[in-house]
DNA sequence: ATTGTGACCAAATACGTTATTAGTCACAGT
DNA sequence: ACTGTGACTAATAACGTATTTGGTCACAAT
C-alpha cells in the first residue's frame, strides 16, 4: 500500500502557461488512447515537443498529471450533473434528475472513454484529491437539494441536514462511486431508480 | 475474464462421505492460514494421508472446494445474522438489528479470519453460487421483517414488496457486500447506523 | 528570472526461463 | 462398484535479469 491518506494536487510553476495546457492535452489524449499507465512521460514530452524534464516543471509527479485528467473527468461528471439539476421543476424532480444524470453520465464515460474512466476507479480506490473534491461538491449540490426541499415543504425536516445529506449519498453510492458503479451495472438502471425511489420515500414529510 | 457468468457447485461422488468432510476440514483450515492461492490441492491431500488425485473424486476443481468453504463462511454470517433479528421485538428492531448484524459480523470477518474473507470477496466479485444463494436467503430475511412491518402497521404497504425489499437491499450494500464493504469501512459504525435511519424513515406508514 | 535540456539514478516493469500446480487417466486392490 | 494411486500434461506461477520509466539535477540560453 502506497498511499493510505488523501493526496495532494501537486502542480508546479506558473499556474497559467500555455505549455501546463499542452501537458494536459496531449495527457487526456494518450492516457484516453493507451491508458494511464501504458503512457509515458518521455510518451507526453515527445507529444508536446518539449523534454522529458520540462514537464516535471509543470507537475510534481506522472500521478500529478493523472489527477489534472481525473479533475476534468469528474468535472464534466458534476457539470453534467448540476445542468440536469437545474432543469428539474421542484426538489423531487431535482433530486431525480441528481441521481440519474450522475448514474447516467459516470455509465457514459465507462463505455465511451474506458481508459479514462480506469484513472478514475484508480484515483476513487486511492482517494485522490480530485475525486474527493467531486464527492464534496456531489454532496453540496445535493444539500441545496434538501434544502429547497425542505423550505418549500416537499421533505420533512425533522431529520438533522447533515445526516440525511450523509446518508442519501451513502445510500447512492453504489451507483455514484466508480468502483462501485462497475459492479452494480448489470442492476441497471431499475435498481437506481429504485433506491432513489425510496430515498424520496425517506423525505416524505 | 474467466466465469462471466454465475458458477456451480462442482461437486462429485457420494454426497455424505467422511473424507468429504476431511477435505473440507483441512481446507478450513489451510485457506485461513496460508490463504486460497498459497494453499495447493497436494497440501489438503497430504494433510488429510490421501492422494492428490482422490480429492478429485469429490470435488470436480480446487474452486469447488473454494466455495464449499466460502459457503461456509456466509452460512454463518447468515445464522449470526438470522439469530439477531429473531431477538427483535418488532419488525423496526428486527431491520435494525438486521443491518447491524450483517455488517458487524462481515467485519469482524474480515478482521479475524482475513484470508477467509479474502475468499468471499473473490467469490462475489466472481459471482460464485455460494454468495448469490447467500444474498437471496439474506431478502428472504429482509422480507419476512418487511411482512411483519407491514402487517401489524409499523411500516407503509403501498410500494410493491418486492420493490421495497430490493432498494433497501441496494441501498444496505455497501454494508453488505464484502467488495464493498471493505471500502466502506472508514465510514463504520456511523454510515451504516444512518442508511439504516434512512431506510427507516422510508418505511414510515 | 524564465525557458529548456542531456545525463544520470533508483525503482519499477517487461521478458524469457525454470519450477509448481491443477487436473486427468489408466490401472490396481478390495 | 468402490477405494485409491503414480505418472503424465498443459497451464500457471515464481524467479532472476535486462530494459524501461519516473524523477532529479546541474547547467546552458535568453
Amino acid at each position: 500500500m502506497k498511499n493510505q491518506g488523501t493526496s495532494k494536487a501537486a502542480t508546479r510553476g506558473p499556474a497559467e502557461h500555455s505549455v501546463r495546457d499542452q501537458i494536459v492535452n496531449a495527457a487526456r489524449e494518450c492516457f484516453a488512447h493507451y491508458g494511464y499507465d501504458k503512457t509515458t512521460v518521455s510518451d507526453l514530452a515527445r507529444e508536446i515537443g518539449f523534454s522529458k524534464a520540462y514537464i516535471y516543471r509543470f507537475f510534481e509527479s506522472k500521478q500529478a498529471i493523472g489527477e489534472a485528467i481525473c479533475a476534468e473527468c469528474v468535472g464534466g461528471l458534476f457539470d453534467q450533473t448540476r445542468e440536469a439539476v437545474d432543469e428539474g421543476q421542484d426538489a423531487t424532480d431535482k433530486l431525480r434528475r441528481f441521481a440519474r444524470t450522475v448514474t447516467s453520465a459516470t455509465v457514459e464515460l465507462l463505455f465511451t472513454d474506458r481508459k479514462l474512466y480506469e484513472i478514475a476507479v484508480h484515483a476513487s480506490s486511492e482517494n485522490w484529491e480530485a475525486v474527493q473534491a467531486y464527492t464534496e461538491r456531489l454532496q453540496d449540490l445535493l444539500e441545496e437539494i434538501l434544502k429547497e426541499g425542505r423550505e418549500n415543504g416537499e421533505f420533512e425536516r425533522k431529520t438533522p441536514l447533515d445526516e440525511t445529506r450523509r446518508s442519501i449519498f451513502y445510500a447512492l453510492k453504489p451507483f455514484i462511486d466508480p468502483v462501485f458503479l462497475e459492479r452494480s451495472l448489470d442492476l441497471l438502471p431499475d435498481a437506481q431508480t429504485e433506491v432513489t425511489g425510496l430515498v424520496l420515500r425517506s423525505l416524505a414529510p
